[in-house]
RNA sequence: CGCGGGGUAGAGCAGCCUGGCAGCUCGUUUGGCUCAUAACCAAAAGGUCGUCGGUUCAAAUCCGACCCCCGCAACCA
């Protein structure tokens, strides 16, 4: 079994805030990097902002800071960091793409895809909008006009550099076509292969009109198109140009998380370039889907953007990514509903889960004076097999609807044993057993939980009177097994893990 | 012909690839239990699987046409 693992988000503009769409990709992310953790794989997880893109620039100037950009950006990407860390994300690095070793990898990776001859110079014509500072189409333009300023683009010509895009098409649809699990949710292969055969067209990946962005390597009259520079911040996140080793070890990364908007980017211009470049190709590239807002398009002109910090307030960081990966299918789009996330809280999490450990602790409580009885045979195996092979197929809406069936089996357990009857019929041996088994299926649920939610996983071990710092220490394999709760440890019931909400 | 997703019980979804008794959760109704956060367990009711046509012994599933909804293309992941 390989003993690294490398991940990443998208790293997302500072125009603003983040959202709760940035946050569940962040959350998706989170939770794989922590199951990876869990199997005691090496992983390197990354997140940061994209700073070098024209949006940020309309933002500081909207702002009015279009004279301290890099103070505006300094203030939002620590806002986004101050973000991430408050929601319990544990990425290894925050890159941001104006940091100096990101500089001295693109300019690395520039010189050897123009080495290789796959950069080369040419004409750019458009429509330019001197106030937007951007090119549009015909149909982006309403009448005629810009969209946003009601006046009529410039017709411009201009010289830029351009990747050899088209060069890679037939390399590209056969590494597609024999790695099947390049580009995931399947569904989302139709649409890129038909965009790489169909669409695709060298790209222009520099810019004169911009002020704002990295310098061309050898012409510092062009700045980098935004694309071509962001890209790169995977590999510099792992060491590329400033750190030869690190970089061997953690590339290709195993997994790239995008959205269904930038799946194309990262599936055909990112692996042309890798390939260009000679560098191997991330092995997995996912795209999950968009919110709606209990049913309506999440947009700021709406004014219903679900801010995650404030949802975490009114629940918790735990709820919010509970009610989002086991709602929504990784892939689909889907609708972030409150009545839903309230549902969720009540059902799954007061009623099932948190009433069940509640449950079993207050029988440990009064019938074996909080301690943990003698060892009893019992099976989990099968639910291990299960959510395993679901959250290596990044299936974790499966891998949750695994863990809430053995909840759901323990339930009924403790139904068809009666515990209490047992204790009124001082049928003693038959009562430890089935505690027995209902605390160690709770040390296994709470393992199982733990890439989810992992709060409520630690506070479970808590009650349950383990460690948790040597409760993660400890090697996966004889945590995992039956029996590892010691007979004499004490438990602590505490207070309800989900109390219902009035 | 811009690209893509979807229409399955009151709600939200799975099943479709690789045809073969229509499944899950919530909600509703009834019953059980008392360890528990009025939680838990059991049972029941509830669907012509968007429409029309085709292939087949057999179609939610394959093929064709059509209707409707939604996302991206513009702030937004």
């Amino acid at each position: 079994m390989p003993t690294k693992f490398y991940l990443t988000t998208p790293i997302y503009y500072v125009n603003g805030k983040p959202s709760i769409g940035h946050a569940y990709t962040t959350f998706v992310a989170d939770t794989i990097a922590r199951y990876q953790r869990m199997l005691g794989k090496e992983v390197e997880f990354l997140t940061g902002t994209d700073e070098n893109s024209q949006k940020n620039v309309e933002a500081a100037a909207a702002a009015g800071r279009e004279d301290d950009i890099q103070g505006y950006l300094d203030e939002m990407a620590a806002l986004w960091q101050r973000t991430f860390d408050s929601l319990g994300i544990t990425n290894t690095r925050f890159i941001r793409t104006t940091e100096a070793d990101h500089h001295k990898a693109v300019e690395a990776f520039w010189k050897r895809v123009e080495a290789k001859g796959d950069i080369y110079k040419g004409t750019y014509e458009g429509l330019y909008c001197g106030k937007c500072e951007a090119f549009y189409t015909e149909n982006d333009l309403e009448g005629g006009l810009c969209p946003f300023h009601k006046t009529k683009p410039d017709h411009i010509k201009e010289d830029n550099y351009f990747f050899a895009l088209t060069k890679y098409r037939d390399a590209l649809l056969e590494h597609i076509e024999k790695n099947p699990e390049f580009v995931q949710p399947k569904e989302r292969r139709n649409e890129i292969v038909s965009y790489i055969k169909n669409f695709m067209t060298d790209v222009s990946v520099s810019r004169q009109t911009m002020k704002w962005g990295i310098p061309v390597p050898g012409d510092e009259t062009h700045r980098l198109y935004v694309w071509f520079d962001a890209l790169i911040n995977y590999i510099t996140g792992v060491g590329f140009a400033t750190d030869e080793k690190k970089f061997d070890r953690f590339w290709p990364a195993d997994l790239q998380l995008v959205g269904k908007d930038i799946l194309k980017f990262h599936c055909a211009l990112w692996p042309a370039m890798l390939m260009s470049a000679g560098l191997p190709l991330p092995k997995v590239v996912l795209a999950h889907g968009f919110f709606t807002v209990d049913g309506q398009k999440m947009s700021k002109s709406l004014g219903n953007v679900v801010d995650p910090v404030e949802l975490s307030e009114q629940y918790s960081p735990d709820i919010i990514r509970y009610y989002a990966i086991r709602d929504i299918r990784l892939g689909d789009d889907g609708d972030f509903s409150h009545d839903r996330l309230r549902a969720r809280y009540e059902t799954d999490l007061a009623n099932e889960l948190g009433n069940l450990v509640h449950r079993v602790l207050t029988m440990t409580e009064k019938y074996t004076d909080a301690k943990v009885p003698e060892k009893a045979q019992g099976e989990i195996l099968g639910a291990w097999q299960e959510y395993q092979q679901a959250m290596t197929d990044y299936r974790l809406t499966d891998a949750l609807d695994i863990i809430w069936a053995v909840i759901r089996r323990t339930n009924q357990f403790i139904e068809q044993q009666q515990p209490w009857a047992l204790a009124k019929l001082e049928e003693k041996k038959m009562l430890h057993d089935t505690l027995y088994v209902l605390l160690e299926t709770l040390r296994h649920i709470a393992w199982m939980l733990w890439p989810f939610m992992p709060d409520t996983a630690e506070k479970m071990f808590t009650k349950l009177g383990l460690e948790v710092p040597k409760e993660f220490s400890q090697s996966v394999e004889s945590a995992w097994v039956w029996g590892e709760l010691k007979p004499g440890s004490g438990v602590e019931k505490g207070e309800p893990l989900f109390p219902r909400k009035e």
